[in-house]
DNA sequence: CCGCCTTCTTGAACATGTTCAAAACGTCGG
DNA sequence: CCGACGTTTTGAACATGTTCAAGAAGGCGG
C-alpha cells in the first residue's frame, strides 16, 4: 500500500532477492532515459509505461508520482559525480584544484540532463516537496554531497582556523547550489558561462579563505560561522 | 488573438477607453482572493472563472494561463512593497537601518502570503517560467526591486569604492532572493527564524562593507565586483 | 437598416498526472 | 492439488490546465 519507491533511495542491496525489483529497475531506466531523450516535461507516464511494457497504474505502483522518478534521476546523478571524483581528489593537493575539479566534474556529469534540469528544480524549490534539497528526505544525499566537500577541504593544503574548517563545507556545498542554480538558467554554447563562473569563483574563494588570516578580518569571519551555525540549528 | 494579458504588466492606461477591460479586472481580482483565500494549486481555473461569472475560455482570452494570473499578483506584492519602504527610506540614514527595515517590511507585506509563497517559489524556479526572477518578462519587477536597493545605498551613510556602489544594489537583490528562499522554507512561530537571519546579517554586510576599505581587501573586492559584472553580461 | 469586420465569449474537447477497484499471479500450509 | 492471502498488474475513470472552432456582440461604412 505504502509507496515502496521512497525506499529506493539508499537501496544498494543486489538485486537477487527482489521480485518486482526488476519491474522496478525497469520503469526507472525507461523514465530516465526517456527525459533525457525529450526532456521531462515531453515525457507522459503514459509514454513511460508503454515502453517499459507495463501499465501505468504499476508504474505507480513503483514510484508514487512522476517526481519521485525524478528522485531517482538525482540520486543517480550524485553517485555518479562521487564516482567521477576519485581520481582528483587522490592526486590532488592544492585546494583550488580540487574544488574546480570538483566542481567541473560535476557539470560533466549533469551535462546531458542539462535540458530538463529545469524541472527538477522547479520541484525541488517548493519546500513541501521531498525534492528539496534543504528537505528532510534528501538529507542522505546532501550529507553525502557535503561530504565530498569536505574531503575537498581537509585533504588540502588549505590552512585554516578550525572554526571555519569545520563550517566550510557547507558553505561549499551552498557555493554549488549557487552554481547549480546559475547553470539551470545558463544556455551559452557548451555551458561556457557557467565553466567561466566555476573559473573565476573558485579562485576568488581561495583568496578569501586565505584573507580570514588576516587579524580585521578575523571578527568578521566568526560572524559568518556562527550565522551558519544559528541557521542550521 | 495573441494573449492581451502579457501587455498588462506595464498597463497603466486609464480604465475609461478599454471594453473588455472590466471583465479582465473583474477575472484578476477573483482569481487573487481565491489564492489567497485557497492558496494557488487548490484555486481552479472552472472556479475561478465561475466565481468572476465568465467562461473558462474567456479566463484564458485574458490571462493565457494560470501563471499569467501569478504574475499579476506578484506584481501586486512589489507594488505593496514599494510603497511600505517609502517612510524609511525618506527618515533613516544608517546603512543597517535602511537595509534591514527594507527587508523587514517585505517580510510584513508578504507575511499573509506565507503559506501559499512555496508554490508561487516552485513556479518561479522554473527558468523557462515567466515568474522566473531572472526572466525577461520579470524585468520590470526586477528592476523596480533593484531599484529600491539602490535607494538604500546611495541615500545612507556609506562610503564605498565607486565600483563596488555600482554593483551593490544588485548584491543586496540577491540577497534578499536568499533570504526570500530561507523564508519560504521557515515555519517558525512568527518567522523567528527568518527574523533573525535579517537581524544578524544586516550588520554583517555592513561590516563586510567597511572591511573593503582595509588595502589587502581591495583585491578581492575588485574580484568580485568584476565577477558580477561578468555574470550579468 | 444592412452587411461586414473586429472584439469578445462560450463550452465542449483534449492532454496528462493521478487514483482505485478489480483482477491476475505467486506462494505456502494443508 | 486446493484454497487463502499477500503482492503485483491492469485499465478505466477522474481532475484540471489548456485549446479551439463556432457563435454572439458591438460598431461602422454605406
Amino acid at each position: 500500500m505504502v509507496q515502496k519507491g521512497v525506499a529506493t533511495l539508499t537501496d544498494v542491496t543486489d538485486s537477487a532477492t527482489a521480485k518486482g525489483e526488476q519491474t522496478r529497475e525497469l520503469i526507472l531506466s525507461t523514465a530516465l532515459r526517456l527525459f533525457r531523450e525529450q526532456g521531462y516535461g515531453k515525457t507522459t507516464m503514459r509514454v513511460i509505461a508503454a515502453e517499459a511494457g507495463v501499465s501505468v497504474g504499476n508504474a505507480y505502483y513503483y514510484y508514487s508520482s512522476k517526481e519521485h522518478l525524478m528522485q531517482a534521476y538525482y540520486d543517480h546523478l550524485q553517485a555518479q559525480h562521487r564516482e567521477a571524483v576519485v581520481d582528483i581528489l587522490e592526486s590532488e593537493k592544492s585546494f583550488t584544484k580540487r574544488l574546480g575539479g570538483v566542481l567541473h566534474s560535476w557539470l560533466e556529469v549533469s551535462a546531458p540532463y542539462h535540458e530538463f534540469a529545469g524541472t527538477f528544480f522547479k520541484n525541488a524549490a517548493e519546500p513541501k516537496s521531498p525534492l528539496s534539497p534543504f528537505s528532510e528526505q534528501s538529507r542522505p544525499a546532501r550529507d553525502a554531497s557535503v561530504e565530498v566537500f569536505r574531503q575537498v577541504v581537509d585533504g588540502s593544503d588549505l590552512k585554516l582556523a578550525p572554526d571555519l574548517k569545520a563550517e566550510l563545507p557547507e558553505l561549499l556545498w551552498l557555493m554549488q547550489m549557487g552554481i547549480v542554480l546559475f547553470w539551470v538558467h545558463d544556455d551559452s554554447d557548451g555551458l561556457r558561462r557557467t565553466k567561466a563562473l566555476i573559473d573565476r569563483s573558485v579562485p576568488l574563494v581561495d583568496k578569501l579563505l586565505r584573507l580570514t588570516r588576516i587579524p580585521g578580518v578575523r571578527g568578521v569571519t566568526n560572524d559568518i560561522v556562527g550565522l551558519v551555525r544559528s541557521i542550521k540549528a
